[in-house]
RNA sequence: GCCCGGGUGGUGGAAUGGCAUACACGAACGACUCAAAAUCGUUUGCCGCAAGGCUUGUGGGUUCAAGUCCCACCCCGGGCACCA
């Protein structure tokens, strides 16, 4: 290869300060080949050339590179680009363009999440049509994201709103819907009456809608579901496998909250019915000493006796008043009612009274518990409110047992007393017994019980995809098939090849006040004729979630123009499943567990032949204001990347992301603090403008080696900010001994993943290269140079340092020690002593002790 | 309450059990300039004139050697939470 001369002249009036738009009075005289540095010139042409190159359209497979897709969360067209995005896509770009560099054939795909609540009310807030509001931020955002220099391929966009994407949204809702993975059922779901919407559960946070923060209310509706809980073990046992952090793995298992356990049963005198109740800890059955049923219980009006009933009643219809917050928030203070009824204990045949309680929640388990008040903290609060009586069942220490009056549940495991024939057992030993001798008189089964509810998949608002299902009337007058079945309640799925049911067009697209969805209005979308008996029908008029949109999207990037299938499965085998998806920890539990269902399910109907979407997760923090509060425009304190990008450039904005903190850590933004990173691309641009370097031998082998093997390390890693640091050491070494040509060419390519734009125009400009530095290979390092490097050997005498050796790789103990004791520095502290022990640890240190 | 992270200079942060404070930001001083900005150079953990001593939230421990490992505690961030 052939380099052209550095050239260097000696006067410089160029000032590298940042491009001041208020028309500086600086004199600017380009003298060199590459002239002043002005990242908008550049950053501008290079972005235009490898559009035209089409230098980032990845093909389905390239001969002798391995496909990797880099998957990053798809943005929501909210309007504008902020500095998260920034940190969300531009980042990754390292990462991104580095595999390529390293022979990878890298999808690196962009789409827009476009369906949605918030883009709704938007439009309703700007009396404009959410259609046209959407297109327009997304044209917007478009250009934006383009101004990043990322190695997204456009030719692979995807778009949530597009009918093309979401006639397979519904296709798949269909599929679903087929195998009773998806129905329709009345139950008590979250209701925002801000929003006039359903949410799921994985949307209330805190009693409260995830979109405007209104505190959700419980409504008793019929909602279509995906029966996610049929795949609560898979959820949790997959996990195993997969390469994702930690706090990813447990907030899913929390949410998902598998809980082993007994159901027991407790039998009513003198009647056919029982109570059952779950539990974890039958082994302080005999401390059973009340019962309590949630005001929601289905037998609680029929057990109450007579004198009670007024009191039950009033009380129930109170806790129905109740919000979920305040019920499971704020009402910590116990509150209940007696009865009147009785059970029976099945251990011990004690008749036990049954209160009703609104802290027993109605949805979990069986809607009642058997308290135990000695051995459950909830339990003993409402007990000694209630006077209700205290039986200390398990206790910490037999035989003699000991047991102290109790100030507050004792909920340890231990020995169990005063418990028939099972005193002087271990719990967990009661555990068993106690289940095995109940499970042979019928009385109790062993349980798994789980805190996860079936996704509520309906939304009653318009900015979204209809679900394609057709109600029929006189269908539904037929006998009803089991809930759940395939066509129950008289719906029936569109016909596939009706697909898309497109969204109609609504001058008045506002929620309604009656709670059904505003696609009701649509008088003549409605009307339609039903699949199964031909006669006048109705659509379905509520929307999906959009979580469903974008449970799939990283299927349609594969194959986003086909119009057969949502994928083709051969180009699947060839990407799927994802390598690496890097996002937000605030996905956690919706998101990333909504994705994993589906797949899931796709698996089990053939449609994929993987069962977890994500290989390796990775989560990155958040950009916070610079007063380390969460950005807002409330507050004033928006960091907006389009003037960052017009004062330091992209390279610089990119580059002060990835080095401001470790990546999965985010950070307030510190505005003085991009300086520096703007300097040193100053400062590199200033090495090989100005520098003239001879074709002489490199005396930073060492160095440079340590920095490709570093450096590569790091962006695999994600560890993005020692990276750059790195980079920055290197520049330090480079510009004190000038470097050689081979050397500055290794850096310009070291530097390409993070400055993309600067390290093309050097490339390009002052070393006549004729194709992009990005279709380089990654330099190689070799272990020898590493080994040639000169290393400082602490000398160390009873463990603190009292010198230093520069001296070579690789030499020997007994060469050290003597080095080490005719050492100026050292000597004196050995006089009249004795040398005890010596610890040496090659080329790191030798300790002396004496 | 339970489960994860984390606590290091004025600031962001770095450190396979082996020189704590790398790399930056900021600050001070100097050079250039009539001047300023930019740039370049020097200094910059704390105490001390110095020799030297002290220092990774607190207190113990293991080790020749601890920011790193163990025990107890304090504080901050996040997740779950009346889930029986």
């Amino acid at each position: 290869m052939q380099f052209a001369e550095f050239s260097h002249q000696g006067s410089q009036t160029t000032s590298l300060g940042p491009p001041t738009t208020s028309g500086s009075s600086v004199s600017i005289k380009a003298t060199s080949a590459l002239g002043r540095y002005n990242p908008l010139k550049i950053e501008k042409k290079w972005q235009k050339y490898w559009q035209g190159k089409k230098l980032f359209q990845t093909k389905d497979t390239v001969k002798g590179k391995e496909n990797f897709m880099l998957l990053t969360e798809f943005p929501y067209p909210s309007g504008n680009l902020h500095i998260g995005h920034w940190y969300a896509f531009a980042v990754p770009d390292i990462f991104s363009r580095y595999l390529r560099m390293r022979g990878k054939n890298v999808l690196y795909p962009i789409g827009f999440d476009a369906f949605g609540l918030p883009a709704e009310n938007a439009a309703i807030k700007n009396k404009i049509n959410p259609k046209k509001w959407t297109e327009q931020n997304i044209a917007y955002m478009t250009k934006q994201l383009q101004s990043m220099g990322a190695t997204f391929d456009w030719s692979r966009k995807v778009s949530t709103i597009d009918p093309e994407y979401y006639k397979w949204t519904q296709w798949f809702f269909i599929q679903l819907f087929k195998k009773g993975l998806a129905y329709r059922a009345k139950t008590l779901v979250n209701w925002c009456p801000k929003d006039k919407t359903v949410l799921a559960n994985e949307q209330v946070i805190n009693g409260c809608c995830d979109r405007c923060g209104t505190e959700v209310v419980q409504k008793e509706l019929a909602q279509w579901m995906f029966k996610t809980t049929d795949y609560a073990d898979k959820l949790i046992d997959d996990l195993e496998k997969l390469d994702w952090p930690e706090v990813t793995k447990t907030a899913q298992k929390n949410w998902v909250g598998r809980s082993r356990g007994v159901e027991v049963n407790f039998l009513i005198p003198n009647s056919k019915e029982m109570i059952k109740v779950f539990t974890t800890r039958a082994d302080t059955l005999f401390g059973a000493t009340y019962l309590v049923l949630a005001p929601e219980h289905s037998l609680v009006t029929k057990l109450t006796t007579d004198d009670n009933l007024d009191k039950v009643n009033k009380y129930i219809q109170e806790a129905r008043k109740k919000t979920e917050l305040e019920r499971t928030h704020l009402d910590k203070d116990k509150t209940g009612v007696f009865t009147g009824a009785y059970v029976v204990n099945p251990v011990n045949k004690e008749k036990i009274p049954v209160w009703v309680a609104d802290y027993v929640i109605g949805q979990y388990g069986t809607g009642a518990v058997m308290a135990v008040p000695a051995h459950d903290e909830r339990d003993f609060e409402f007990a000694k409110k209630y006077n209700l009586p205290v039986k200390m069942v398990i206790c910490p220490n037999y035989p003699a047992p000991k047991c102290p009056v109790l100030e507050k549940a004792f909920t340890d495991d231990a020995y169990l007393v005063d418990s028939g024939e099972f005193t002087g057992m271990t719990s967990e030993e009661g555990r068993n017994k106690i289940l095995e001798k109940l499970r042979k008189e019928k009385l109790a089964e062993s349980k798994i019980n789980y805190k996860l509810h079936d996704w509520v998949i309906s939304r009653q608002r318009y900015w979204g995809a209809p679900i394609p299902m057709i109600h029929c009337s006189k269908c539904a007058r037929l006998p009803a098939r089991p809930a759940g079945g395939p066509d129950g309640q008289g719906y029936q799925p569109v016909p596939e090849k009706e697909l898309p049911v497109k969204l109609p067009d609504l001058e008045d697209f506002k929620p309604t006040t009656d709670g059904r969805s505003p696609l009701a209005k649509a008088k003549e979308w409605l009307k339609t004729k039903c699949p199964k008996c031909g006669k006048d029908a109705e659509r379905e008029t509520d929307t999906m979630d959009t979580f469903v949109d974008s449970s799939w999207y990283f299927l349609r990037y594969v194959d986003p123009k086909n119009k057969k299938s949502f994928a083709d499965a051969k180009k699947m085998k060839q990407w799927l499943p994802v390598r690496t998806y890097v996002g937000g920890a605030e996905h956690n539990t919706m998101h990333l567990l909504y994705s994993r269902f589906f797949t899931k399910a796709l698996f089990d109907l053939g449609l994929v032949d993987f069962n977890e979407p994500f290989l390796v997760r990775r989560n990155h923090g958040v950009i916070l204001g610079p007063d380390s509060q969460k950005m807002s425009k409330s507050k004033g304190n928006v960091v907006d990347p389009d003037d960052l990008v017009k004062k330091y450039g992209a390279d610089a904005v990119r580059m002060y992301l990835a080095f401001m903190g470790p990546y999965e850590q985010g950070g307030p933004w510190s505005p003085g603090s991009i300086n520096g990173v703007f300097r040193f691309l100053n400062r590199v641009w200033s090495l090989f403008e100005k520098t003239k370097i001879a074709d002489k031998d490199s005396e930073l082998e060492g160095v440079l080696n340590r920095s490709i093997k570093k450096t590569g390390e790091d962006i695999e890693n994600l560890h993005f900010n020692t990276g750059v640091s790195e980079l920055m050491k290197l520049l330090n070494k480079m510009e004190e001994s000038g470097g050689s040509k081979k050397d500055k060419i290794i850096f310009l390519k070291l530097l390409a993943p993070f400055a993309p734009h600067l390290a093309e125009e050097i490339w390009f400009t002052l070393l006549k290269q004729k194709k992009s530095i990005h279709l380089e290979n990654w330099p190689k390092y070799d272990e020898k140079f590493l080994k040639q490097e000169k290393i400082d050997l602490i000398i160390q005498i009873n463990g603190r340092v009292k010198g230093v050796l520069k001296i070579a790789r690789g030499v020997s103990e007994e060469e050290t020690k003597t080095m080490a004791m005719s050492s100026e520095k050292v000597k004196p502290h050995l006089l009249g002593k004795t040398l005890k022990r010596v610890i040496f640890i090659p080329d790191r240190l030798i300790n002396l002790v004496v």
